[in-house]
DNA sequence: GGTGCCATGTAACGCGTTACATGATTAT
DNA sequence: ATAATCATGTAACGCGTTACATGGCACC
């Protein structure tokens, strides 16, 4: 996916990577903390499979960098990326889901204490985002990806409040005690 | 992740790859098509860990079955990993997020239609996910995993909502044409 | 003298996907 | 005949994460 913002961000201005890195930041309002490292390893790909070129430029005070631009290719590839929706876009197997059902199948752990925890995580994560959607410098595009956050968020708690209701309808199956049941 | 549904599972009952990669897929509702091999490679990642230990078990009419058991390294982490809530619980940097980002800042291909092609896709799924609701062979958990679901489509759906109203005001930035400007 | 910025990379490992290889039995 | 089921694996590749390596310049 990083493949294809980093050509997205390309298209508006040839950028070398560790500039790319700041960008993608920028735009995701700061919640991506990419590797550098990974940058660099997506751009060789996409310079292998002939979506950008580069061309080293000497800096005096600097280290040389490398600048990537797009190709013709790579313009197809990104408007074909782009036209294209994302299948079957819903993943069950979440991470919280499972641990969930997890709790659910073995009976092992505290699933009532789980849920509150995580429930908190969750309400971190809407804190920082309120936090984020009220600061002045974010493009409108930022701020839209803010609301959808949001609205996950706010998604993943309800569902927190169903799990609360339903966790004692829940039984465990057999064999799957505590590992000491003889 | 996969891993410790694994274990999960394994602190049932004993079982063998070909088995649990069934047994995943029934408490996942179906929704989870694993791939067998990954099944494989996991056990053979946790067998290694020695968080299980396995035994050959020879059949007349079928080929040998190599059937897991957890051992008490894997019991313990398995509740260290239940115990502990996901951290940082919801990605920006979510694909459909992306596209839609990615429409904006470079104003290349149609977003609009963009935005009405992926909401078919959230219909869709959404339909899968009330037809699984309604099949009556689902555990309990198993219904919860698919509410979860279902919150999840209907946020995205809302959010889909917020783009299309949002579209027009959103900019592309500057050098973005279709690149065939001069 | 140390911290941080500028700038590029490699290596190791996990996890996911797709595809390939092997081979017996059972059902249509 | 041939397709499905039972059963185990390997190989190649992409993407993500963490960590390591290198080295100059600017600022405090």
């Amino acid at each position: 996916m990083l493949r294809f913002v980093l050509l997205g961000l390309l298209v508006g201005d040839p950028r070398h990577g560790y500039d790319l890195k700041a960008a993608v930041e920028e735009v995701f309002g700061g919640t991506w903390a990419i590797n550098i490292g990974q940058v660099y390893s997506t751009l060789a790909r996409l310079e292998r499979d002939e979506l950008v070129d580069a061309s080293v430029v000497e800096q005096a005070a600097h280290p040389d960098k490398k600048v990537y631009r797009v190709t013709e290719a790579g313009r197809l590839e990104l408007k074909r990326w782009l036209a294209q929706p994302v299948e079957e876009p819903v993943r069950v197997r979440d991470e919280v889901f499972s641990k969930v059902l997890l709790h659910a199948l073995t009976g092992r752990g505290d699933a009532t204490r789980f849920v509150w925890d995580q429930r908190k995580e969750y309400l971190q994560a809407l804190g920082d985002l309120t936090r984020l959607a009220e600061s002045e410098d974010l493009s409108p595009a930022t701020r839209l990806l803010v609301s959808g956050a949001t609205l996950h968020v706010e998604a993943d708690l309800r569902w927190l409040e169903m799990c609360e209701e339903h966790l004692g309808g829940l039984v465990p199956m057999e064999g799957s005690g505590d590992g000491h049941e003889r």
